[in-house]
RNA sequence: GGCGGAGUGGCCGAGUGGUUAGGCAGCGGCCUGCAAAGCCGUGUACGCCGGUUCGAAUCCGGUCUCCGCCUCCA
């Protein structure tokens, strides 16, 4: 298996520090809005990673934090008149709902910020203690990079080549011995909130937190550090440093999932295109918002417009289709919920297209290639559909593996359609009462009553097909 | 200005030297009472100009355009 390194900016072969085990920890939100669509984005792309990983076979530890105490959080508390814990309270509830109608696994620790005060104290006392810090008096601590050797490099960059930018876009602190030195701890200041430490009242400044907290939950050379593009530089990179400086090893591999561009452009607040993931999730659907994210690689920007994402609720409804098929033929997904890679591998899941899977595999193991991966199963899906076409039990193993693999990557197909969607007005046994009407009008050849019938089923989302065995539904 | 990425058929999006990516949409056909679903067929796609090669979307040189990061950001 390779996965692409920030750090080196290659493909890697991927050894973990463990064997058989995976240790990941992926950068979270600051909880002081509603998710967006990159939160999603960023979200399944380790989700995938995740899932793929335990399909191989590995014990994957994954730690994902919740930072609920900076400046756009004090920020919003203040502006609206209440406590810095209610704003993160709602955006980090509001995160979790979201990112569980995507079918996101929880992470096995979550940590919050302000709950890692003391071992963000400990770190930065280290820091100081060691000269790699220091004090600004009514200002806070700060971390000298040139402490760090080697600073600059997850960016590409070497420490001259920063400093010779430094100022080019914001003012210089004169407080600061070098402009890229940047600030640990923030001095107390009026109406914000505040932990004492050996240095006085304030708060932690950003980047200490994930060295804190990657640390405490996943121990010193852990496998993957994750998270978006953006952290790179400078929230990875400082991190880094702290943790160099301290004569520690962090993360064995840096990997950052691309953008989401919406019209072609990052999304953001500040251009006006910034969309909320619920609401995107509300229109195309939970499943679609994932399918959409994985036919892109996870290095790449991708857009997710409106456009983008009904096209991919139209291959999620091709997905079902093909689900209700393969229930129609006694073929369901849970039969093989608990088949992992090593028993394709070993021959124990025969029943399974067992190429395909290794085609499967292939894909993934090339820096998590979902694209590609994804070719694999509709690919099988085709095949499998022509297989039912020709009658007999020849689908068997492609419609297996396609249910399988879709299930790895954590797409959920059904004969229901999407479960989540909200379904008003008729009840089953209403459906079957106006299907039997039908019947009775189609056995007697009056097409017209028996259309008209149909169109009002599909008026209320109930989409009706004919076959020599009679009618069936679903609910679109 | 520095660093990095990208330009692929109507849209999204894989693909790093030679056989069909895939999805969505369109068109024709089969199936159907008509549909739906499915299958089959269907697109002189690789920003532009040169070069290397028997052969390039894929390598080299040049050029244009777009995007991201350099500041909080998934």
């Amino acid at each position: 298996m390779q996965i692409f390194d920030t750090m080196t900016r290659r493909k890697t072969a991927f050894v973990p520090r463990t064997p058989g085990e995976v240790s990941m920890y992926v950068c979270g939100p600051t909880v002081y809005d509603v998710p967006h669509l990159g939160h999603g984005r960023t979200a399944l792309t380790y989700d995938t990673i995740r899932r793929y990983l335990e399909w191989c076979g590995f014990d994957v530890t994954v730690a994902s934090n919740v930072t609920d105490i900076d400046d756009k959080i004090v920020e919003r508390a203040q502006r609206e008149h209440r406590t810095e814990a209610d704003v993160a309270a709602e955006f980090t509830a509001a995160y979790d709902a979201e990112l569980d109608r995507l079918g996101v696994l929880r992470p096995h620790t979550r940590p919050h910020a302000t709950h890692f005060i003391s071992q963000m104290i400990d770190v930065i006392s280290e820091l100081l203690s060691m000269g790699a810090a220091y004090e600004v008096a009514g200002k806070g601590v700060y971390f000298a990079v040139d402490s760090a050797p080697g600073y600059g490099r997850l960016a590409g960059r070497t420490l001259e080549q920063l400093a010779a930018d430094a100022g080019a876009r914001i003012d210089v602190d004169p407080d600061k011995r070098s402009p890229l030195d940047f600030v640990l701890w923030k001095a107390a200041q009026p109406g914000e909130p505040r932990w004492d430490t050996p240095w006085g009242e304030g708060r932690p400044g950003w980047h200490t937190e994930c060295v804190a907290m990657s640390l405490s939950a996943l121990g010193p050379g852990f496998d993957i550090h994750g998270g978006g593009d953006d952290l790179v530089f400078p929230h990875h990179q400082n991190e880094w440093a702290q943790v160099t400086a301290a004569g520690e090893s962090f993360a064995r591999y840096w990997v950052h999932s691309a953008m989401v561009n919406v019209g072609s452009q990052k999304m953001a607040k500040s251009l006006g295109n910034y969309t909320h993931l619920a609401d995107a999730i509300d229109a195309a659907g939970a499943r679609a918002v994932r399918l959409l994210v994985l036919q892109t690689h996870y290095r790449k920007a991708m857009e997710m417009g409106p456009a983008a994402l009904d096209a991919a609720r139209s291959a999620v409804g091709r997905l079902d289709a093909f689900a209700r098929r393969a229930a129609a033929a006694g073929i369901s997904p849970q039969t093989w919920a608990a088949v992992r890679r090593p028993d394709i591998e070993s021959g124990a899941a025969a029943g399974l297209d067992a190429e395909a899977a290794r085609a499967f595999a292939a894909a993934m193991d090339d820096d998590f290639s979902t694209p590609t991966a994804l070719d694999v199963v509709f690919r099988l899906v085709r095949r499998a559909n022509a297989a039912f076409d020709a009658g007999g039990d020849g689908a068997g193993h492609e419609a297996a593996a396609a249910l399988h693999l879709l299930g790895v990557l954590g797409i959920s197909v059904s004969p229901d359609g999407d479960a989540t969607a909200t379904v008003e007005g008729l009840t089953d046994d209403g459906v079957e009462a106006l299907l039997a009407e039908r019947a009775a009008a189609r056995a007697a050849r009056d097409f017209s009553t028996a259309d008209r019938i149909r169109d009002e089923l599909a008026a209320s989302g109930i989409v009706v097909s004919d076959s020599p065995d009679g009618a069936s539904w679903h609910r679109r």
